[in-house]
DNA sequence: CCTTTGCGCTAGAACGTTCTAGTTACCTGG
DNA sequence: CCAGGTAACTAGAACGTTCTAGCGCAAAGG
């Protein structure tokens, strides 16, 4: 059984180690241990079998130091976003096949997103994905002057040069939606809006375009709410204070929908029999049992995919597209239903 | 304006490039930036201003590859659990100040505990806190033989030489639910169980123990379920199927609670007029206006302030208690209410 | 037989820091 | 005026890798 841990005496074997018990140079137990060319096949199984034995294990931060490439891609994260750890759990998934590993920083109360890309930077890390990034166009512009940048989730406009972005089409959600509820019967559709959220002003967009096109242009109504539960239990209260409710609502996203359902549900208002509600992002939430709400699901094993393809293609490189956009699918439970009179 | 990012050329100025233009020795350079003792006012004034002009950052690899220490704090964690994410933050608002850095690692769908643990050893991180880790006991003292390992909300029993434990008092949890429903007035309090999930032992033992001491003993009652939604909406749907349900409900956790409260609803008994409903957690779910469960929270900053305080503490030789128990504490919230009779 | 080629291997210099052990230069007290 | 101390600074060796040259040797080609 090779030891998997540093002995008790806390010096970890070192490349010196294994070339003394093999009886090799350093250099070739480096060249073995990188599965490179250059080592005959007999005296490879030999050192492999030395660094087996002492329980060697390669120092990342001496690797690095010496090889220029360091084959590390920082990703800044919101500790606090579920959506975001589907992301991250995607990326893992691609990137450590890709031969790339994943330095993680996090952006929590107390620590922004400047220090969170600040020590992605010290890391050295070669590319740099952040998700759903906050910071003013200016300075992703300035960080993609020292090595490639995405932007995951977050649409720059106008265009950021050097900054790659990968996103949902938003618009296209908010369409599959509508159509949807169309579909089902509906006309009296309200959106109730996330106002300057990312995302917000496309989803926003694909809704009136939808409505239009079914045409429903003119009984298009938007309802200023955000991107909380508390907005869209504040925008359901106005709603129902305004004479009778639609017959459904496209909210924002899965909280706000949530605040939605919430407030008609208490109100006595049945979903979906009197109101069907749509929500946006297909997060936990959404999934619940209890909630079971119809939402447009972002495809985040693709977004991650994308966000590191793209990564590298541009360390290669590579010419990359600047942006792309990846479909949303639309995942219907139960909160979506025929309307009950053909309003 | 200094630069905050590496140039265009690729090339991040070094130590020996501030060297050069304040015109002293690297190592001076090396003593300024660590703010050591051993430079001169005017020369540190210097010396600082040259590295801001060109943008000098300290490479964190080379740095701790010379120094032995390397001040780096090893987290291991599930992507996928919100409460780590807590846990997180907490451990950056604390170790930062300590002058240590985080190194974050997490546990996802392809990658498991060991791979982890793995890539934080790599990194040569000082101290591993394992955020509720699943990892056999033995494993655990494997890799505390090379470096102090906190385990953080997962209870060893026996304990484990050399892994110290923080956690919360799951039973004292248990036992506060419990007297705040029986100082309601109920009587006839169910627990829906865990089972083997980390923490269900101690909680069904606190269940008792305040049943007991209420001297309610002969009326105790535990529903085996588990850790999900489905497990506790399965529960409830056995309660209600055996005769009139109990008063009160003690749900392992806020997820399970959540499926309990789901099959009460819809099987139209009122929450919490007819029956009390219990979690734990305080999970943003809990939080959710629309379920707004009365529920046990742990201490999320002072699990993750004792984490660190443990780490750096065996780091410094000290000695360590070995398992520290954190009080949770209930929040109320609108799912406790008196019975509607004295059953 | 002598060159070429290529394979297996090694010596030794990087990489960007910190650390050890100095060396100056300036006080300070006798 | 000198011993002794201290403060400011520096040269050069680590740290654990990878990389560049290049060496010895056997097989192949002339």
């Amino acid at each position: 059984m090779p030891p998997t841990t540093p002995g008790p005496r806390g010096r970890r074997p070192t490349l010196a180690d294994v070339a003394a018990r093999a009886e090799v140079s350093t250099a070739l137990v480096s060249i073995v241990m990188r599965g490179a060319k250059g080592a005959g096949e007999a005296t490879r199984e030999r050192v492999l079998r030395a660094a087996r034995e002492i329980g060697y294990r390669p120092d990342t931060r001496a690797r690095l130091l010496r090889s220029h490439r360091s084959r590390l891609l920082g990703v800044q994260f919101g500790l606090q976003q579920p959506f975001h750890a589907d992301l991250v759990e995607g990326l893992y998934a691609v990137a450590e096949p890709a031969g790339y590993q994943l330095a993680l920083s996090a952006v929590a109360a107390g620590r922004g997103e400047e220090r969170a890309a600040q020590s992605l930077l010290d890391d050295r890390c070669e590319a740099l994905i952040l998700l759903g990034p906050q910071a003013p166009a200016a300075r992703l512009a300035e960080l993609s002057a020292g090595l490639p940048v995405v932007s995951v989730a977050r649409r720059l406009r106008p265009a950021v040069a050097g900054v790659e972005v990968v996103r949902t089409a938003d618009d296209e959600g908010a369409r599959r939606a509508v159509d949807h509820l169309v579909g089902l019967g509906h006309r009296d559709i309200v959106h109730v809006d996330g106002g300057r959220a990312p995302g917000a002003a496309d989803r926003r967009r694909g809704y009136r375009t939808a409505l239009r096109r079914h045409g429903l242009a003119e009984r298009a109504r938007v309802v200023a709410a955000g991107t909380g539960e508390e907005d869209g239990a504040r925008a359901a209260r106005g709603l129902l204070a305004d004479g009778p409710p639609p017959t459904a609502v496209l909210a924002f996203n899965d909280d706000c929908a949530s605040g939605i359902l919430d407030v008609l549900l208490r109100a006595g208002v049945r979903v979906p029999d009197e109101v069907s509600v749509v929500g946006f992002d297909d997060s936990r939430l959404a999934r619940l049992a209890h909630i079971d709400l119809t939402t447009v699901a972002q495809d985040a094993a693709r977004l991650a995919d994308l966000a590191v393809g793209r990564a590298i293609a541009r360390l290669e490189g590579e010419e990359t597209p600047g942006e792309t956009v990846v479909a949303p699918r639309l995942v219907v439970r139960g909160t979506t239903a025929p309307p009950r009179d053909g309003s």
